[in-house]
DNA sequence: ATGTTTCCACCTAGGTGAAAACTT
DNA sequence: AAGTTTTCACCTAGGTGGAAACAT
């Protein structure tokens, strides 16, 4: 149709952050899960590039489990096991990155990133929040969504609250997946590597930096 | 035009804390302006009524200065005089609401707070902040701009980045003007009434509370 | 003299992992 | 035993007015 961006433009996105990604996934990252909403660590940050600069472009990401399975982690061999399978679950909220609807001109400027965005393990959470299940593995995906030019008023850019996105005509959706995204949710860290990754690099976190002693 | 919500519409505006601004207003408010960039306080927060539920607004303010005259404090008289005349300024910046555009549902649903605004006398500001000039008094406005509704994606709300709107369909655009929202510009408090008002509602202000001892 | 800038102690607001309490 | 919730000390991030330094 006219107006619109079509998924034939050289469209790409990259992973910012891909290096702090992949270390974490190394190892198995842990994402922890709270009835309040709990932030991504690290947050996913994107670059832009092929975007018409004036088509408003609408970006999301939604969170699917890899599998049915339930996970343990096995402390003697550092690892997590499946252990049994679970019910499917009610279908997968969508975060819409509160920037948009953008033009593609404001998407490429600088990188995106989703650091808005929690995770919880509450049903009931009208916040907005990605519902997920604790002690499985989820896939994140980035769909970019090209909406046509923004009528009338020269607006620079958008932003949308929290939303979903339905019904969607896929033809001008594109979807994006990072492997090295995909993580284990818990609700208290597993593997203590893990945790003393996060505390090395996310600067709200700071543990027993110095030895082995608590705070008291 | 089709699409478009009239002014003929039953659209009203009303500013909630209306009963803050007219304390500072028979005082005479100041608004510290920094090269940095300020806060005003009070915010101003809105109201609406009236808004076609399904239509997309943008909301924006500027802030315009009353006259060319320049003024300084009479300390023993706490009365601003006007001293002097200045060259005309240039021309004033919109700042537009971050949440533009939303729905009139949106914008309806809860009381709106232009609380990320910022107010400099650095000309030379490129952070979208409006720029003033100190010791100078300053009417806000604040314009509704209708425009239509936002094709395609049911996108629940929109917020832009800081932006202008320049040539504006006038026929499209209400103005709304509260005059206890109009203030003096300084780089200190002049009045001790206001440093003592701001003190005791502005959350992050928490002067010399008890005595009239310093912190040191 | 008068007005501006810079720096800072003091706040609010909210993101962390650890530990203890709680649940099943 | 295993997993979740709550609470909290410790952080980051940033909004205040005061005082001193600076500018004109």
């Amino acid at each position: 149709p006219p107006n619109i961006a079509h998924k034939s433009d050289q469209i790409s996105i990259d992973l910012v952050n891909k290096e702090l990604w992949r270390k974490f996934h190394e190892i198995g990252t842990e994402m922890i899960i709270t009835k309040a909403g709990r932030r991504m660590f690290p947050s996913i940050k994107l670059n832009f590039k092929g975007l018409d600069p004036t088509s408003m472009y609408i970006l999301a990401i939604d969170i699917l489990p890899v599998d049915n399975n339930r996970y343990r982690y096995v402390y003697h061999s550092s690892q997590w096991m499946a252990a049994g399978t679970t019910e499917a679950s009610t279908p997968p909220r969508t975060y819409v990155h509160p920037d948009s609807p953008a033009s593609g001109d404001v998407w490429m400027k600088q990188p995106i990133t989703f650091d808005k965005l929690k995770l919880t393990n509450n049903e009931q959470n009208n916040k907005g929040h990605l519902i997920l299940h604790s002690m499985h593995k989820y896939q994140p995906r980035i769909h970019l969504i090209s909406c046509g030019k923004f009528p009338k008023y020269d607006v620079i850019s958008y932003v949308p609250a929290v939303g979903r996105i339905d019904d969607v005509i896929r033809d001008d959706v594109m979807t994006f997946v990072f492997p090295e995204c995909a993580f284990t949710t818990v609700t208290a860290y597993q593997n203590q590597q893990i945790t003393q990754l996060k505390i090395d690099r996310n600067p709200f976190a700071k543990g027993f930096r110095d030895s082995n002693k608590s705070w008291k």
